[in-house]
DNA sequence: CATGATTGGATAGTGACACTCTCCAATGAA
DNA sequence: TTCATTGGAGAGTGTCACTATCCAATCATG
């Protein structure tokens, strides 16, 4: 497959798959000659998976490359590996960590940690993780709007979030190859944040016309 | 409380202030003198709401003034202002509805909400609304990539979101006022997003873990 | 073999967005 | 009186994800 017919398969222009080899996203094709490269199947694939994460998933150029060479990275185990590659996903807004509400926040989210048994990972988890300073920042924000987030609040949350990663880790082990594992779980995990978010928006929806709705 | 001090009360910048107040995203102050305005707690409470919007929720500029404008609408009534007001949150990324893919995917989704009974909402809700759309992109996605996403996979997801949407209207209801629950049901549907995607994260870490982890 | 189109590679430009900077005349405080 | 500050307006900045333009080398076709 020359670039213009990856650019066709795909939908992708051939100029943003340029960038996307430029920026490392996609790995080069096998050189034919010096002006010709091919690409097969395992490049429509990845092309696929950094158009997910970028579009769908919002996740930047950068932390996208990071991801993917994590997926790649087979030093490492499986659970590490995965780690490394969820663990890299969130853009952490992480903005000044001002002492009073922030101190607070981190308090309550630990306290539930510790409520669930929710241990510290071994490398991209845990405090320092992305996804524990984002949970503080909105802890934070949602505390400095005096709206409720105490641990009896975030509860709810905490428990839909642990039967889901039962339910997303299910589908990753449906994969055999430690590879596809891997790279499903990163798929999965972002892909599934908008499914999530539209169908607790539509909940909402639901719910308010139940309780609310006049005619 | 002249602009500097709210400047201060706030964290944010005179010169952001300025901006929000040029964009309609923060009601003008009182004019004490042709120079000098006064804001009070009100403009305080607000451009927290703003900045939770904004920083926390990542919603432009644009939506949040649309938001916001739907709070004060009293011309409506109440569950319809909800609607509007969560309805305008998300930035759909509404791509290209290529037919093959996009309209699997909204038969999915279509399967899924009857099945669950959710009927299409009166206002912003139900098809064509950003929710819905974004829903159908992801959904399309997940395909294009041979994820597994059909109305089985979608289900668990679904269940998580009407437990949650529970949750997040008995505490909208803990407001008495019903501009504090309309308020209340933006800031909280935009801010518990993040909670909801971080402890997914941490709680697949645990699973994991669990699942995984060699030593 | 001539010739026009295509390719990979490099560089620069675009548009959207959320600020942020610079001025300015009017004012308020010392 | 005098000088820093204020609110207001417009232009400028930095980032980001592309996108457009060139270019020489090469391929495909007649």
């Amino acid at each position: 497959m020359k670039l213009a017919e990856l650019s066709e398969h795909s939908g992708v222009s051939t100029a943003t798959i340029k960038y996307y080899l430029r920026e490392g996203l996609l790995p080069p094709g096998r050189r034919v000659t010096a002006t010709r490269s091919a690409y097969d199947e395992s490049h429509l694939q990845r092309l696929r998976l950094v158009r997910a994460l970028i579009q769908v998933g919002r996740v930047p150029v950068a932390t996208a490359r990071e991801v993917l060479a994590a997926l790649e990275d087979d030093s490492l185990d499986h659970h590490h590996r995965l780690g490394i590659a969820v663990g890299a996903l969130p853009s952490p807004p992480e903005p000044d960590p001002e002492a009073p509400a922030v101190d607070r926040a981190r308090h309550t989210v630990d306290a539930l940690l510790s409520r669930l048994n929710w241990l510290e990972g071994p490398h991209a988890w845990g405090p320092g993780s992305p996804a524990y300073g984002t949970l503080v920042d909105a802890v934070g924000a949602l505390a400095r709007l005096n709206y409720p987030c105490d641990v009896d609040d975030l509860l709810p949350y905490a428990r839909a979030a642990a039967e889901l990663a039962v339910t997303d880790l299910d589908l990753v082990e449906r994969y055999e190859s430690p590879d596809a594992q891997v790279e499903a779980a990163v798929a999965l995990t972002v892909l599934y944040e908008p499914v999530l978010l539209s169908l607790r928006r539509i909940a909402e929806a639901q719910e308010s016309g139940r309780r609310f709705a006049s005619g």
